[in-house]
DNA sequence: GTGAAAGCGCTAACAG
DNA sequence: CTGTTAGCGCTTTCAC
């Protein structure tokens, strides 16, 4: 059971080194009864190849890098990054690549975490959730030669790879799916304007205004950061200019918002109707349950991670994008439904 | 910009590539000078050693993997993971180790995952979060000769090293702190029986209740798998035995359990005294703001880097143990506060 | 279809 | 203190 290398097998078998690793690596010009046998003697003793030594030698590492940013900040209370992780890790399975994650919070992973996110660094190529605005690890991601796939339009995107869902066409079906139930004042909590996502969900809002002709009133218009909180305090805000309506830009400022609307004696949806963003699953069910446009971000990671596998693989150059499609889900809370579904 | 290698370095500075091999890992035996011109040398060209070549010639890779088995399906909705992977993430950083995260779902996952979780698959060690009895992963992972660390007591834990909070101890604290407050119908929803901690955390109850010599009735108890739904449901279950006070295993089970008291038109914690396990930050606010067991998980993360380190760095071979303590939280659920806290 | 040989870039004795 | 010399285990031409 001690560490077995290619010369060991091949001595066993009676071959050349070269032979074996051929047989390992699947590749072609091997006798079909030498292969056999090779592969018997891999099964039976258990052999696996040195990946360090592979690496060495291929100046590939099968490794490939999830770089999340400190303006991640709430990487631990959304669930929006354990079920991305999920579907980027299953994904490397399937490729029988490893996944490095990189969690940088402070100035200081960033410098420790540079060196171990490149090539020499190991990886044949990293996803990196997009952050803000000129963030510097970014900057130096771009400018190493490294395949980069970033999950979320990134704002400079001119010369990236990059993944993201439909913000504005999603915000655009959620608004107007509001406005079509009739109601009047239709408020939005937006995301943070830092975030592209912030920026496109709010987009979304006022195209569908503009649509209909409705003239935007800023006082309907106020901005969270995405957190359950601050669609709580949001929506207090927003309560002086009496919205019928409120398009929040996530499911956790929806659910804040539905809070500040029940502690204040009003009820959802019958006066205030409410749409989200997201989907995503929820550890406590949020009551009524939420209308929202579900985003597949499971499907999200798999993505990200056949991007930039097809990246490195054809040794692509050019900018990839993927733009995925989402879809409203009526519940209870926009108030559609004509009769509550019993809980 | 290109690949440089340590002969490069070595070139440009006149001295060998040991020299620099030197330099560049901070050992002793270079004149200061030296050092000094090397260590500029390496600045301005911005080179980085492969890491591939270093682990093959050192038989070390500085990457530790963690894996997550199939088991823990609540991966992505339970706030423990997200966590625990940050404070590990972060300690991975603080010893410039990089972290290889392997999720287990299925049987081919598993076929998949070990060439790749082994010193050959280039990890240094393995921090695996414990699964259900007689998981066949771990048993091949025990019998491989990697340096190994459970994130929980795993069941047969005679021989290996895990990190384990005083979950007995904790649970005890929270029954008495019931007990104390003159509940007189305390009952419990415990934890899964195939998880140590789901047993731990039952016999926490039970040695509360032994103490103070009140018989155990077997209707006051039931289980969950720690999620909302599963505490929900349990609650429902108990309503029938008029409990007075629940303690229940997880945060997430007592938020089920305090929906469904709710939805009986009881109150807490008037009616029924609620007290949780866990203590993790939730994307939704728990209300009334539960009383609770606090179990350092961040520290949990850190403290299972570290161990691990220790084994690898100094050859133990001896099974380590850590186990944290936990801290009751009192807040609004167990109605020992006399005014509740304006929310 | 197969083997020999030359590295991949680094570490680690071992001389000096 | 410093340089020389072997490898680490694998891939990959290039002959045969």
């Amino acid at each position: 059971m001690a560490n077995l290398t290619l010369e060991d097998i091949a001595k066993k078998t009676g071959v050349s080194r070269s032979t074996v690793s051929r047989v390992v690596n699947n590749q072609p010009n091997v006798r079909e009864d030498v292969r056999l046998r090779v592969l018997e003697v891999i099964e039976s003793t258990g052999y696996h190849p040195n990946l360090a030594a592979r690496s060495l030698a291929s100046q590939r590492s099968s490794m490939i890098g999830l770089v999340l940013l400190r303006s991640v900040s709430s990487f631990f209370t959304d669930p929006y990054f354990p079920r991305l992780v999920q579907g980027i890790a299953q994904r490397c399975n399937y490729y029988d690549n490893t996944l490095g994650l990189f969690l940088v919070e402070t100035k200081e992973d960033e410098e420790k975490i540079f060196p171990r996110v490149s090539r020499s660094g190991m990886l044949d190529g990293i996803i990196v959730q997009a952050g803000h605005h000129g963030d510097p690890l970014m900057d130096r991601l771009m400018k190493s030669e490294i395949p980069l796939v970033f999950v979320g339009r990134p704002f400079h995107s001119d010369t990236v790879s990059y993944l993201d869902i439909e913000n504005v066409e999603g915000s655009y079906t959620a608004v107007s799916h509001l406005l079509n139930l009739g109601r009047q004042r239709v408020a939005t909590i937006a995301g943070p304007r830092e975030s592209t996502v912030g920026i496109d969900r709010k987009q979304g809002y006022l195209n569908a205004m503009k649509e209909r002709s409705i003239p935007v009133n800023e006082d309907l218009i106020t901005e969270g950061d995405f957190s359950e909180e601050s669609g709580y305090q949001a929506m207090k805000r927003l309560f002086p200019s009496h919205p019928d309506a409120v398009f929040a830009a996530s499911d956790m400022m929806a659910a804040g918002a539905i809070r500040a609307i029940r502690e204040s004696g009003l009820k959802v949806p019958e006066d205030i109707a409410i749409v989200g963003f997201d989907d995503l699953p929820m550890n406590i069910p949020i009551n009524p349950f939420l209308t929202t446009i579900r985003q597949p971000i499971y499907r999200f990671g798999v993505s990200a991670v056949d991007t930039l596998m097809d990246q490195i693989n054809n040794r692509i150059s050019e900018p990839q994008r993927v733009i995925m499609k989402t879809e409203l889900v009526i519940r209870e809370s926009c108030g559609a439904l004509k009769e509550r579904t019993v809980r």
